[in-house]
DNA sequence: TAGATTGTTAATCGATTAACAATC
DNA sequence: TAGATTGTTAATCGATTAACAATC
């Protein structure tokens, strides 16, 4: 196949193959096949293989894929094969969980800078980074190639640091605002909000039979 | 329309609608257009429509949807027109953030137990809530009448954790461990993987013209 | 009334899955 | 060779969007 457009399903995909194979690469499994991959991710195997196919020909008949091969090319196609570094804006509770979940920096993606409007946390230590003032983002981003921006702020900030970012020169952004955030079509936003997750995770409960709430006594 | 099978998109959107609802509320706006509501959110007006079509006539031809309504009618859907009581397992940075993150305290979802394997964690306090052992879980589930769990620990001990939940019979996950999680087909799963948005972000940078990383220094 | 906006059908668009020839 | 598995086409399935009659 090899080109067309890629969708954006596709696209989400990849990096979930790209952390399992990893996985059997860490426990020297060379050769995967579509079908094991499959059943390990809950998805169709066919969908694996032309979901991969869009970007070249890396299986070979009769045998499945080389997994070292696999995750070199998946990288590529993720231009993750280099470090993008990225700026955190938001030192609260969140903040801090992502910066010290180091998972990233074995994808490359770094966290090199952490910033904060507020005076009290400007200044404070998050792992090995001083938390910075807003106003430093823009010269930060050009002087250490910042590319990705994370917003770990209230919702009633997200729209104003992202209005920042774009600004400064960053070119994509992952927001965690519970809150849809505008930018120019060239920016590219995913937004991470677990409320969604959580709150349409009700939906999917049984009906009460005569259950009640634990706290409130309604007898 | 009413009823037919609810599509997993729909759902999803459900929440986005109620958060925006809800600040409509706040500001005091009693209407709201399906293209009001699509501009804001980034949505096609005839989707916005047809979505909360499927659950009944919630709007008024010529004039909009009632905004305190519409909340109403959207968390009964939602089934979070009651207190639903959740159980955090891993008491790390990130469960830590999640369970100071009160905002879904108002829209009835609550934290009402926390959980770690470390013996180093059990008995600290996150909040008002004192970490319990692992082996409490079964126990607390029933008592407090617990129905989601969320999933905070490392990838490695996800799985585990997740068929001590379904054992314990919580009905639902929300999973932050970049893992995907096995369980019988009636227990409902989201996974709230911001690895994969962050890595996927990638894919739309701009190809490197001549840049180059900051920190090692190739020159 | 005239203008606005819903609910819903039909048309379009896109994504997933099945099937199979090619080939290791 | 026989068995396995890819890459890809065709078929299916599902979701989004356009259009418009109904009606406030």
């Amino acid at each position: 196949m090899k080109s067309d457009k890629i969708s954006e399903a596709v696209v989400r995909r990849l990096p979930v193959y790209l952390r399992y194979l990893q996985e059997l690469y860490k426990r020297e499994v060379t050769t995967v096949s579509s079908q094991e991959l499959g059943l390990k991710l809950d998805l169709n195997p066919a969908q694996i293989r032309k979901d991969l196919a869009y970007f070249g020909d890396f299986g070979r008949k009769g045998i499945g894929y080389d997994v070292a091969y696999l995750i070199d090319k998946i990288r590529q196609i993720l231009k993750i094969d280099q470090v993008i570094n990225v700026a955190l804006v938001g030192a609260g509770n969140l903040g801090q969980a992502l910066s010290n979940y180091n998972r990233y920096v074995k994808d490359n993606m770094k966290i090199v800078a952490v910033f904060d409007s507020y005076d009290k946390k400007i200044g404070t230590m998050i792992n090995t980074l001083t938390v910075q003032p807003m106003e430093e983002l823009q010269n930060t981003v050009k002087e250490r190639n910042i590319r990705i921006g994370i917003i770990t702020v209230p919702d009633f900030e997200a729209q104003r640091v992202a209005d920042c970012m774009v600004e400064a020169g960053i070119e994509a952004i992952l927001n965690f605002a519970p809150i849809i955030i505008k930018a120019p079509p060239h920016i590219r936003i995913h937004t991470a909000d677990f409320t969604t997750d959580l709150l349409s995770l009700a939906y999917y409960l049984e009906s009460e039979e005569g259950k009640e709430e634990t706290e409130d006594d309604k007898s």
